[in-house]
DNA sequence: CCGCCCGAGGTGAGCGGTTGCTTAGAGCTA
DNA sequence: TAGCTCTAAGCAACCGCTCACCTCGGGCGG
């Protein structure tokens, strides 16, 4: 009852890697903060109170807030990554390969909403040396996305204008669900995974 | 040189109606500081410091700094909706309309990108009154693009399978590029709005 | 024309409260 | 004892906001 697994919407069980548990829990009460408020709303009393912790036992295991949100930022993006190049890189057509990607990474922007706003929403809240790093990551899934599309033009499989615009906009309507999902509303995760995989294949003109 | 047109990227000279001029040069003010660091982040002083101003001066024209959020966000609301209600009741078939739509409030979230930041993601930190407020206007919104669709569907010229998800994806595709477009980037405003109108196209099903 | 007042718009100083973060030390395990 | 975890208390800085006061253009009786 006091474990992870409470985040709304059965986000499937993540930050299995933050070792202490002390310090598992306090990022968790932190992406939940983070989410629902945004991080300059949150102030370090109520992470520290929702792990049900006193304030002074957050600088046990981050250095400051922010150290928080970086931490948070950089295993989402990793998570991100891990999503898209899976996708990308299995075997099957563009078509498929592509479909796949969309679905896994709307799934996954629904279902964990609480860490994905986090991941997407609060990146200019880091430093300047925290965010360029997460910039790099936020690239990486750029071109795996861009190498999906690329293959499919290559092969004459999708008919697309502007790859990198085309790219751009694929990604951004993925993205976006993050803002607008609502666990209480009309649908699945799923469902918006597959709805969302149509209307790509759609925008890259698969017939 | 002191006039309202120096907001990067040649924003139309909006905020005409905020009436004296005291008020208009601290609502401008805010819009950059909450477009730049978020609502939370913007203190009072800083809004009054752009302005020109001494912290207290805000205090003379609005009564809270939340105020300032709301007035924004209501005059946002209601330009976009006057953009897309302007595009949804011109004469046209369904798809130079949808086209019309997209094409100029994309446009609108590009060029204004600044006011359109913080329009579209500061809306939680507003109060219950006021954010239920500006949730009917996004409503209205709503549904002048799910009117337009609805009408493509009836006459043929669409084929979509669902009508609502399709809305809130074209919607959302639109919305998003407050959060990416870049004035230095490699695009103009018009030119994202024309690749828009054209995915947008594709995702209704026209051929 | 003068001197006077007035209200709108502005300021400097500062209030109470909150912030991120620190420190001294208690409790527990080994 | 030694070491790690956590807490109670609190510090300096900063927050949104207020208050007493200042400034200045214009109406107006004389």
């Amino acid at each position: 009852m006091s474990t992870a697994e409470e985040t709304a919407g059965g986000e499937q069980q993540p930050w299995a890697e933050v070792t202490p548990d002390a310090a598992r829990r306090l990022l968790i009460a932190a992406v939940e903060a983070f989410a629902e408020r945004g991080y300059h709303a949150t102030t370090t009393r109520d992470i520290a109170g929702r792990a049900g912790m006193s304030p002074a036992a957050l600088y046990i295991h981050y250095k400051t807030k922010e150290e928080l949100l970086h931490r948070i930022s950089r295993i989402g993006h990793e998570k991100a990554l891990d999503i898209l190049r899976t996708a990308a890189r299995r075997e099957g057509t563009a078509s498929e390969r592509l479909a796949d990607a969309v679905s896994s990474f709307v799934r996954w922007h629904a279902g964990g909403r609480t860490t994905a706003r986090v991941v997407q929403y609060e990146l200019d809240s880091l430093g300047p040396d925290a965010r360029a790093e997460i910039l790099a990551l936020r690239r990486q899934c750029d071109a795996e996305v861009r190498g999906i599309i690329e293959d499919g033009v290559a092969s004459g499989e999708f008919d697309v204008l502007d790859v990198k615009g085309t790219t751009l906009a694929v990604l951004s309507l993925c993205i976006d669900v993050a803002r607008w999902f609502n666990v209480d509303g009309p649908w699945t995760p799923d469902e918006v995974g597959s709805l969302y995989a149509d209307l790509v294949l759609r925008m890259v003109g698969v017939k």
